[in-house]
DNA sequence: ACCGTACTACGATGGCTATCGTACGAAGCA
DNA sequence: TGCTTCGTACGATAGCCATCGTAGTACGGT
């Protein structure tokens, strides 16, 4: 292999930017309503949201045990990381995941907390309410 | 034309259920979460939504002026119908659409509220703030 | 230098979906 | 009985997307 090549989408190279590649995050004002709701409308997707705000802080991306191969987990975690649903930062050869809640709080007062209330009360109805 | 035909998805019937043609709806019990965020995922159904809610009452599909075919527009309206968003009902030639926000309130409480108010503040952002 | 773990990039694939155009059905009215 | 308005069904199409498998990169440890 002749120079080292750290390609993205057909972008070629030479060094990384920082000693840990960092990961394209959309800004605040960027952040768009329906990407949000595209995001978390795939039951994964919504899944892995729901586990990160019980988690509290930051969860790295082998901590889910998710039904569907590591690339599909991939994909899902760029798909709420390029809404703008949660920021992923590089530590070690880990990915750690967190819920952006202060910027969608900010940007959509109340829309995280009642996803996450209507996503608990619809487990709760699956699974005979009590 | 040999017997009168009143066709859907292949279903074959030879008189209508009511006078009105009636309309599937799904039960509260069975909204599903996902389904709602991914009908209001949609730029041209948020906005259907957003208007009704507006509106307050029943308005006819043709009252809304959306960029997109009639066809497409009666794509849009039952794929709110299906996930429980709205309620459609036909009164004479038009078909009048109304906002299931009981329901939604009961299943989900909190949530559509949340939602329309993000809308109309990312909307408010969108036009430059003030 | 080597290995293992964690995650990625790429290509393929099948399914879904937003859109259109055309032709038609139902209701009301002249 | 037509005519008009409102909305539907159907087929086609193009684009998106969730999923997979394979091959590969980055980092930390031995």
């Amino acid at each position: 292999m002749d120079p080292p090549k750290y390609r993205r989408k057909g972008a070629l190279v030479t060094s990384p930017a920082v000693s840990s590649r960092d990961l394209p995050h959309p800004e605040v004002a960027e952040i768009r309503l329906e990407s949000v709701l595209h995001a978390l409308a795939d039951p994964m997707r919504l899944r892995i949201v729901r586990e990160l705000a019980a988690g509290g802080g930051e969860l790295s991306c082998s901590y889910f045990d998710l039904p569907v191969t590591k690339s599909t987990t991939t994909h899902h975690f760029r798909v709420l990381r390029e809404s703008g649903v949660i920021r992923q930062v590089y530590r070690g050869t880990a990915k750690m995941n967190g819920l952006r809640r202060d910027d969608l709080d900010g940007l959509f007062p109340g829309l995280l907390g009642a996803l996450l209330d209507a996503a608990a009360r619809q487990t709760a109805r699956d699974l005979g309410d009590g």
